[in-house]
DNA sequence: CCGCCGATCTTT
DNA sequence: AAGATCGGCGGG
């Protein structure tokens, strides 16, 4: 389900990006997951239906996002950590003026939403409809296997030997160092 | 370019 | 008390 994401376009209005990389977080068996061991008020959204944004607020200060996918009740997500600019880069620009590169625009997933403006009242949005103005496409430009790579999960602690990490090697808006 | 540290708040 | 992070600062 996630390496399928890679490639895939994600768009918030003018702004259109492809996803270089991704995590699978996999439902409440995952000791790495906000779902490890049942629903939280928190983590409704992706016990909830596939298809949605799961959007969460991370050390105090930065919203991550998510694509629910699985069946619903299982809480399968799949975490947005790093795309290549397509179009709308001046409203990205605007979005984080932080950013002194390009390439710092959306290589992370709290700097993903914030060049987005993805933030919590976006949880739960419907990506298929684009009820709030996100959405996932695809223009057939999608990643080969050959042109993929996995790894361990970035950050974790607990689940940190799990190989659920795919990125697309040597694209430079990918977070973190080369790999 | 690299590593360290503080910010800031939700959940355990 | 730790966490699915980021950016500023200092050193190489």
């Amino acid at each position: 389900m996630a390496p399928e994401l890679l490639g895939v376009l994600v768009t918030a209005g003018p702004r259109v990006g492809r996803i270089v990389e991704v995590e699978a977080y996999c439902g409440s068996e995952d000791p790495g997951s906000h779902a490890y061991g049942g629903p939280t008020p928190r983590t409704a959204t992706m016990f909830g239906p596939p298809g949605r944004l799961y959007v969460y607020f991370s050390y105090g200060m930065h919203w991550c996002a998510n694509v629910v996918c699985g069946p619903d009740r299982e809480a399968g997500a799949v975490l947005l950590r790093a795309a290549a600019p397509v179009r709308g880069i001046d409203a990205m620009r605007a979005a984080r003026p932080r950013a002194k590169r390009d390439r710092e625009l959306t290589s992370g997933p709290a700097r993903l939403c914030q060049a987005f403006g993805i933030d919590g009242t976006f949880d739960g949005a419907d990506l298929v409809t684009a009820d709030r103005g996100v959405a996932l496409a695809s223009d057939g430009h999608l990643v080969a296997p050959d042109d993929m790579a996995a790894s361990t999960r970035i950050g974790l602690s607990a689940g940190a030997d799990l190989p659920w990490r795919w990125y697309v090697p040597g694209d430079p808006h990918v977070s973190g160092r080369p790999r």
